[in-house]
DNA sequence: CGTCGAGCTTGACATGTATCGAATCCGCGT
DNA sequence: ACGCGGATTCGATACATGTCAAGCTCGACG
């Protein structure tokens, strides 16, 4: 479990990702990319996603995602799989629980990557 | 061509979208913003969206986008179906070429879902 | 130990998607 | 009118994905 997550652009030193309305994507870029829009790209991913990252104490249990959602445990676990591998979220168990937490880090890129032209971002 | 694009997020007068770690998303906004994202998670499609945002000028020619690519046209202009109906980018024709520019709205939309908490995003 | 509950994995199936070649459409020149 | 080149659409096919039921793993607790 948390498996150190495909992407290298976790830990990559490159800067990566100016907004792709300054800079063209490159082949290789837009390849690790997609894994995390593609992992996005579902009802049910997006709303697991928006769970974690707003949960409060910024972690929450499966066991509170599960019973939001009309399908089976193994469809939310495998759901989340997905996730993890896009590098999205981290998982730790706990006892009997497993709990999730979001990864800003990557968040923050995808954020980034779509400022449209003459947004300004998070200016320091 | 240029089809009103399914989505009512776009003129829409809800507010709709704050970041994910402020809010959950629920399940029917969530529904229309996976297309988005989904649109988005193809590494050609992310290219393509990307070579359309960062255009000099605003648009860009069908005929400029193709050759960067190796599958065949027909595929590409499936692609950029997809970033059509997903409300990402509008097309125009002009004489035998058609042109596309990127609809930031949509864009800016996913970027401030995406701020991770904590993040300013475009302070006005 | 044994078993119980929470979550993950596996195998299977139906649906969706990416891709191509061929056909079609649409302006433009000749 | 005719053909040409750019772009989309159509039909077909191989592959990926979402989903579930069933089985498995790992701690906890008697």
């Amino acid at each position: 479990m948390s498996k150190p997550a495909a992407s290298n652009l976790l830990d990559s030193a490159v800067p990566c990702c100016p907004p792709m309305a300054q800079q063209r994507v490159g082949a290789a870029a837009a390849t690790e990319l997609a894994v995390a829009f593609k992992a996005l790209g579902d009802p049910v991913r997006l709303q697991l996603m928006s769970m974690i990252a707003s949960a409060p104490g910024g972690e929450i249990c499966v066991c509170d995602l599960t019973p939001s959602f009309e399908v089976s445990g193994s469809t939310i676990s495998h759901h989340l799989k997905t996730l993890r591998e896009a590098g999205l979220v981290d998982a730790e168990r706990r006892a009997s629980w497993v709990y999730y937490r979001p990864r800003p880090a990557l968040m923050r890129q995808l954020a980034t990557l779509l400022t449209p032209a003459g947004d300004d971002l998070t200016p320091s």
